[in-house]
DNA sequence: CCCGGCGCCTGAGGGC
DNA sequence: TGCCCTCAGGCGCCGG
């Protein structure tokens, strides 16, 4: 599942190949997926003939950013990824098509469908609900400590839930969070309103680490999450806690790997050292 | 306003 | 073998 560590894999993926190349033709078998404009007739008037610029990232979207003004967004939710180069035709689960003056392709992968698409005039990006309404990026260098404490402290609610959630902070998800709080020694559903400040900075500086190992590892790849050119991540040969229910705690403090499901999503953590 | 729960989707895996 | 159930969890939406 794509956290920020997988879109931003992704995100470097394409800034290396895409500038400059022309958007030739599209193609889409699930039209459900493009939530604007209204028909994928326009949506292929829109970017036929534009020309890529750049790619960045804000939270779990992608921001390819096109010629006159235009900017498109993809989110890939839960089983989405972007893949370039050749694509093969009989691969099922790709649902959208772009194919590039060079020849190659950029398509959108998905099994479960999830994933959405839009496209926004760039200079009205921050206008989006998917941009304006989410919180600060936790590798952003403005995302201080003291700013981090000062979101946070307003908040209800367990710590966990807090840190999955995009208008907080942006871009951590299921694993990531799990991850996260195995490192920083805090229990998946301690009271945010009963945080202290050395573990606020406990949190803080887990956030900055264990993301960056996902970067650095490019990505997870526990599901089935690829890179743009269909490589796997290497960062769930890491894990500590995410999946690895009645394991040992790899601190060796004789833990053993507990697993409690709420509201739809597991928590792993280590009931040794991760304290309420 | 906030919180919980469901729907969107489909493949994998377990039980029988 | 094959059917059915559950699980995976990001996020929008709805209702209490």
């Amino acid at each position: 599942m794509p956290e920020l560590p997988e879109v931003q894999t992704i995100v470097s993926d394409l800034k290396k190949v895409l500038p400059k190349l022309k958007i030739r033709d599209v193609w889409c078998d699930f039209k459900k997926m493009i939530k604007q404009p209204e028909s994928f007739a326009q949506f292929k008037k829109m970017v036929i003939g534009k020309k890529f610029l750049d790619v960045k990232r804000k939270g779990k979207n992608i921001l390819i950013n096109l010629s006159e003004n235009k900017t498109l967004l993809i989110h890939q939710k839960m089983t989405g990824h972007m893949l370039y180069g050749k694509i093969d035709p009989q691969d099922r689960f790709i649902h959208l098509v772009f194919t590039l003056s060079n020849g190659k392709h950029l398509a959108l992968s998905d099994i479960r469908k999830f994933a959405k698409v839009l496209i926004c005039e760039t200079d009205r990006l921050d206008t989006l609900k998917d941009i304006k309404d989410i919180g600060p990026d936790p590798l952003d260098k403005t995302f201080t400590f003291k700013k981090f404490k000062e979101i946070f402290s307003k908040k209800k609610g367990v710590i966990k839930n807090g840190l999955m959630k995009q208008e907080i902070i942006a871009g951590i998800g299921n694993i990531y969070a799990n991850e996260i709080l195995w490192e920083a020694g805090i229990h998946p559903f301690k009271k945010i309103q009963k945080i202290k400040k050395e573990e606020f900075e406990k949190i803080y500086k887990a956030i900055k680490k264990i993301l960056k190992q996902g970067v650095r590892m490019r990505g997870d790849s526990v599901v089935d999450y690829r890179d743009a050119f269909g490589k796997k991540g290497r960062y769930q040969n890491f894990h500590k806690a995410y999946q690895k229910e009645g394991e040992k705690c790899s601190k060796n403090d004789g833990g053993i790997i507990k697993r409690i499901k709420e509201t739809g999503r597991s928590a792993f953590f280590c009931p040794k050292h991760q304290k309420l």
